[in-house]
RNA sequence: GCGCCCAUAGCUCAGAUGGAUAGAGCGUUGGCCUCCGGAGCCAAAGGUCAGAGGUUCGAAUCCUCUUGGGCGCGCCA
């Protein structure tokens, strides 16, 4: 409807240019119709002549005036009025919504959807946590947010493919494989101390107790010979506290043990442990976001990446256009040369190229599969690292436009008030699926995604789980359920409806006409949200719906005696069913019939 | 120190490309079905849009500065 309007007044503009109002070097202007917020100024409104008063040297309201007869003839439109100091209201026929209710009952499922998106594929990919640990909540805010742009993308006519980037190599995988030898080890009866920069979870006991379990003793070796040579750790935050006197370093102290571990158990056997600590939590991963309702189309594993020689093929065309440069026995790629603030390494001294250089491989395969765009949805403290991506990208001839990087800033999670910290490697953390248990899906992903994802959100941990009326699910969810047993009663009082058009005319009620209006602005609402990447938008207009129906529902009854009454209400009413059905889908959240 | 993000009602947050009187939920106060589900509805109170300048017909929105917060600045990922 919107649209529709747009485009009427692109034509008004147009004959407007041709009988000479405006000058003609001035560009012209889109023709934006918006919502009022007011009933008095009409349904839409467009301040294209206030815009276009200065260049063309006119008065606004009259170049309104002008713009205003000029205007094409639509049944959609009742009356248009110029208004304030150049406003064009637009008030549409009442018969225009009428006609909203029967496409929404027409469409059914597909009622809102369009084709804007011309069957163009887009890549989205997100979550993409290092399978070092199970997720926690911090990743469940990606997690939702990334589904649900998702789902908005492809209802507006994109081919759109998910994809999680699998960190299944570098160092974070090989600290976790250690720290699970390690825990196999202590299973095995060794003692010794547990490395302060090792993954300390308990997950990393099962796996462990797995192990040991598959392969007996196999894996075990001596502890005193484990730490040989090993440089030594530095102390805990307990054991600083408690006055340990250990003064290495961490880092030092865990590449030691990790270079032990490969050295003691063979390329053969490390692998072994490693890879049985990447599928187990891979596939914890997996399952969680499943449950959560989150579906990938693929998983892309960056191991893949360098054994298909991606990484080096990236580097060796970076070398070949000249961007990179060897400093200190490492390779430099010349970042700073298409806007990052400094340049970055991309192969160590040691060789091996770092987690940049996988990354930059990975983007580049990203746009060689011919996307349109790909979207990257990364966690805010990740900002730093866009510049850089976008740079390799533009050294390698690619359009870096097509890169669009959404960052969702953190979830600030609180319990009793306080303030909770959140490491995976300190095990210290509330997983997404502690928090699905005791939330629910629906209450979760909802909670999420009522927050624009550039807003810093505070989470708190007692009000999800409560099952209050604060949270607004329960609310969108219970004016499905209600219109559901709205249609029970109909039938169990032997009533019957009718869809047939006829009667919608009987929807005179002020209440009715806000329902409408609401149920209209659906198709734009999700188009404005899809292409905001903003699923907040979404769920505020389902909030907004619930609330003119229950309003309504309050007002006036539904299954009165008037047949042709009680059928035009009851059209009204499935349509908004049907409307919060469709929304609730695209969040991930179930419409029940009855709660 | 440099860079990015943010600041709107008591609390949590909407206000895309500048538009008409800045909105919602929660909380507070006071009301509402013998009825199709009270997880609901109605009403009231509640604002220096962090502060100060600027741009213009018009600024919560754009620019500059200040204050206050978050994050980033590794041959980590």
């Amino acid at each position: 409807m919107k649209r529709t309007l747009e485009t009427l007044l692109a034509a008004a503009l147009l004959q407007l240019n041709k009988d000479g109002w405006l000058t003609t070097d001035a560009a012209l202007p889109t023709a934006v119709v918006e919502r009022t917020r007011d009933r008095l100024h009409g349904d839409f409104a467009s301040t294209v002549a206030l815009a276009l008063a200065k260049s063309a040297r006119r008065k606004p309201r009259e170049l309104a005036e002008a713009l205003r007869m000029r205007l094409p003839s639509d049944p959609s439109i009742d009356r248009v009025e110029v208004a304030g100091p150049g406003f064009l209201n637009f008030f549409l026929a009442p018969d225009a919504y009428h006609r909203v209710i029967q496409q929404v009952l027409a469409d059914g499922d597909r009622f809102g959807c369009s084709t804007l998106g011309g069957d163009r594929r887009v890549q989205v990919e997100f979550v993409s946590a290092n399978p070092t640990g199970p997720l926690h909540v911090g990743h469940g805010r990606g997690a939702a947010y990334g589904s649900v742009v998702a789902e908005l993308l492809a209802a507006v006519g994109f081919r759109v493919h998910r994809e999680y980037y699998v960190n299944d190599a570098g160092r974070q995988m090989d600290i976790l494989a250690t720290s699970i030898w390690l825990r196999y080890l202590e299973l095995c009866g060794e003692v010794f101390r547990f490395p302060s920069n090792g993954y300390q979870g308990n997950y990393l006991w099962d796996i462990a107790a797995t192990l040991h379990r598959t392969l007996g003793e196999g894996l075990r070796i001596a502890a005193a010979s484990v730490l040989e040579a090993v440089p030594e750790d530095a102390p805990t935050t307990e054991e600083q506290a408690a006055g340990t006197g250990l003064t290495g370093d961490k880092e030092a102290h865990i590449d030691g043990l990790i270079g032990r571990a490969k050295e003691l158990l063979g390329a053969k056997r490390y692998r072994t442990v490693f890879d049985l600590g990447l599928h187990a939590i891979l596939e914890d991963i997996q399952s969680d976001l499943g449950h959560f309702g989150v579906q990938y189309e693929e998983w892309y594993s960056e191991r893949s990446l360098t054994e298909r020689g991606k990484v080096n093929e990236a580097i060796d065309r970076l070398k070949a256009g000249g961007h990179l440069y060897l400093q200190e026995g490492a390779w430099w790629f010349r970042s700073t040369a298409f806007g990052d603030e400094k340049d970055r390494v991309v192969v160590r001294e040691n060789g091996q190229p770092t987690y940049f250089a996988s990354d930059i491989a990975y983007h580049m395969e990203k746009l060689e599969r011919g996307f349109e765009w790909v979207v990257d949805i990364w966690g805010a403290d990740h900002h730093g690292y866009v510049p850089r991506i976008k740079a390799a990208l533009t050294a390698l001839g690619a359009d870096a436009n097509k890169l669009r990087v959404l960052l969702v800033q953190f979830a600030i999670l609180y319990r009793n008030g306080t303030r909770m910290q959140m490491s995976t490697r300190s095990g210290e953390f509330v997983t997404l699926r502690e928090l699905r248990r005791e939330v629910g899906k629906d209450a979760a992903r909802f909670f999420y995604v009522l927050r624009s994802a550039e807003q810093h959100m505070d989470f708190d941990l007692d009000l999800a789980k409560s099952q209050s009326n604060d949270n607004p699910v329960y609310y969108c969810q219970y004016a499905h359920a209600r219109i559901c047993s709205v249609f029970r009663a109909l039938a169990e009082k032997g009533l019957s409806w009718d869809r047939s058009t006829a009667t919608l005319e009987r929807l005179t009620e002020s209440h009715e006409q806000a329902l409408m209006t609401t149920l209209s602005r659906y198709p734009e609402t999700l188009e404005a949200a899809a292409l905001a990447y903003a699923p907040h938008l979404l769920a505020h207009y389902l909030r907004e719906l619930a609330t003119d129906f229950h309003t309504y529902y309050n007002a006036h009854p539904f299954l009165v005696e008037d047949a042709d009454l009680r059928s035009a209400r009851l059209a009204l009413v499935e349509a908004a069913r049907q409307i919060l059905s469709n929304g609730l889908r695209i969040i991930g959240v179930s419409a029940p019939d009855h709660m």
